[in-house]
DNA sequence: TACTAAAGTGTTAATAATACACTAACAATA
DNA sequence: TATTGTTAGTGTATTATTAACACTTTAGTA
């Protein structure tokens, strides 16, 4: 491949190297999870990471992204966002390299990472209580993190944090557990309901040992604005 | 620099080039238009594009952004915030390309693009009648539209927009030109005051033929939250 | 059948958003 | 200096949204 630039002319630039890294998040047990792989070797071993890598010639980024996803993790077929670009010049101790950062929200349950054996070193973890990270790779958690605050007051994203039918009990703690702060039942069930992204199923959850609650489902599984 | 990637280890990984361009919007004569560049040879000859350079080695994107503006438009000193990372594989089709596009308001009174006769082929279009574009850059002017749009509803950003005191009426005329709607006289005055952003001045402007306006100064010149 | 635990439900008050029309002040000019 | 033209400046009533708050219902279990 030849590019020119300004000054040299039919000349191959060699500039910044091009990263995606992955930021997923889910929830399991009433806590906000981030899925980090350790890593085994070289100037940040023992440390833990996104999953990620390098971006091919013939991909896009958003491409990357997903084969990222899937080579590294076995995650398939769910929708990313692009997050933001960061290119501190020491990012990577080991060379310049510019990380484009996706975002995406799971349903845990859908995958297991366990089968995987090949990554034994791959776990969701408590995004509240980070272990020592690579690369500036805290400061992409923190920043998927804002947005995801403020994308759930806007948006239906939440869907992709539940399961096909959920209580809006199991919607609400969603809620609770992403922004850190108890909100009211009455409210929080008027308004869902009056932005109408959700259906009323037939069903019920029974089996605790109390009143049986109703289960809902979305409308649309794809993002949809509420403002 | 050597990199070491899964496949071949101290093998240098030829990516593709990563570029920055910068969407610059002001107004004049009541008009949202934004900075553009005519090229001047090659297959996009003839053809519009946003200013924008290479990433080298020894810059983040922040500074990138900066240094193309400064050096293609003879603008300094602004805030630029990133926009986001475009990365169709035939954006550019003399080779793989990614962009990182950047954004910003100005007030075009500051700067004198006439002087610079290096650049004759620099100009401010009219945002809603632009020209045949090269690359993806359409595209990007229609995604940094839509982030000023939402954003002036929840942040003091149009303080680029407008000189260092400025009459309501200004600058109510400033969102006008940007939602492309009208908005009503008092609802307005009454919601950018009680935000808190401006402080009356002890000044007036004068010299129309009709009453004075009083004129008002932004608190902070930086980027301020409103919800 | 009594107890436990979460599901489910309405009203009131406070705040924010919208719709809408006249008076004030200066410049120009008759 | 009186009149006219033009934009600046202002308030209130209505509606919509958000926030605060407590009791009844229903199934499971003892």
């Amino acid at each position: 491949m030849k590019i020119q630039n300004s000054k040299n002319k039919n000349s191959i630039i060699i500039g910044p190297a091009v990263a995606v890294d992955t930021l997923i998040f889910t929830i399991r047990d009433g806590k906000l999870m981030v899925l980090l792989i350790e890593i085994g070797s070289g100037p940040y071993k023992n440390k833990w990471a996104l999953p990620g890598g390098i971006v091919q010639l013939n991909e896009t980024l958003d491409e990357a992204a997903k084969n990222v996803l899937k080579k590294k993790a076995g995650i398939n077929g769910i929708y990313m966002e692009q997050l933001y670009t960061f290119s501190d010049l020491k990012r990577d101790t080991r060379g310049r390299m510019i990380s484009v950062a996706y975002f995406a929200l799971v349903n845990s349950d859908r995958f297991n990472l366990k089968t995987m054996d090949y990554y034994s070193d791959i776990e969701w973890i408590n995004v509240r209580k980070l272990p020592k990270m690579a690369f500036d790779h805290k400061e992409i958690i923190n920043y998927g993190l804002d947005r995801l605050k403020s994308k759930i007051e806007y948006s239906n994203i939440v869907y992709g944090l539940l399961p096909e039918t959920f209580t809006l009990t199991e919607m609400q703690n969603v809620y609770e557990i992403i922004l850190g702060k108890k909100i009211d039942k009455r409210n929080f069930r008027k308004k869902i309901l009056a932005l109408g992204l959700l259906t009323e199923t037939k069903k019920v959850k029974t089996g605790a040992k109390h009143r049986p609650a109703k289960l809902y489902k979305f409308k649309k599984r794809e993002l949809v604005f509420t403002k």
